[in-house]
DNA sequence: CCTGCACAGTATCCATCGGATACTGGTTAC
DNA sequence: GTAACCAGTATCCGATGGATACTGTGCAGG
């Protein structure tokens, strides 16, 4: 099976690339390792997102088969997204880097302030 | 040693995911995981991108502390990036995405079809 | 002499995107 | 009747990314 290169630019792992590298998708899908969420769990977990962003950011994950999203007939609205088996095999790469960055934040910051 | 927390809007860890999102980022700290590269050696190697894009890039990960930038008085001039130990760190962490990426970008692009 | 080339970038312009703020619509509980 | 709940839209603006073109130094070749 051949795989991308993510170093020619015609390769489509690059769209793959900006999609992870996406902060809100990062986050979206840390959270929703945990299980299924709500449109306002996932505003309310992830921190700063404006309801725009998140819904593009939805939209966005679902188109590309991360997760899923699903409307229940219900009054008050329910909305929940589900992480898809594929969603759920980009948790471990990137909880590594998510680790990797709460490690590492003293470091960088203390790098900036030198250059201040 | 207390870690930051990815999901606080006010962590400063979002910072950090922020560069290391950056798809160009991500490009030339994979590249110069080979040893130091040049400018031009780095636009070769990382197809699509603007010098002035690289410049910024380049710049940013200096101030984080992941590369240094080294200038040699020649002629012609020789500029030389490498990785700090800090930027080493992170390659391990990128290099599982990135792997990802290659191994999924098949299965990724069958799921935009569907919703096209 | 002076033209051209190598290298490492700047300069300029424009389209797109992210983010802030405010608003919608159906239902039901008070 | 009016306020709250939920899941979003609508609108506007500044920042950012990318395309294209240009700069400056110094040597090598004609």
């Amino acid at each position: 099976m051949d795989t991308g290169d993510v170093f020619d630019p015609e390769c489509p792992t690059r769209v793959v690339l900006d999609r992870i590298g996406d902060k809100w998708s990062v986050l979206v899908l840390l959270s929703l390792d945990g299980g299924p969420m709500r449109f306002t769990e996932l505003r309310g977990r992830i921190g700063g997102v404006t309801p725009k962003v998140l819904t593009q950011t939805l939209r966005s994950m679902e188109q590309d088969g991360l997760l899923t999203r699903e409307v229940f007939a219900e009054v008050p609205p329910r909305v929940e997204y589900t992480l898809t088996d594929l969603g759920r095999s980009l948790h471990g790469p990137l909880s590594v880097v998510a680790g990797w960055a709460e490690r590492n934040v003293h470091e960088i910051l203390r790098c900036r302030e030198k250059f201040s």
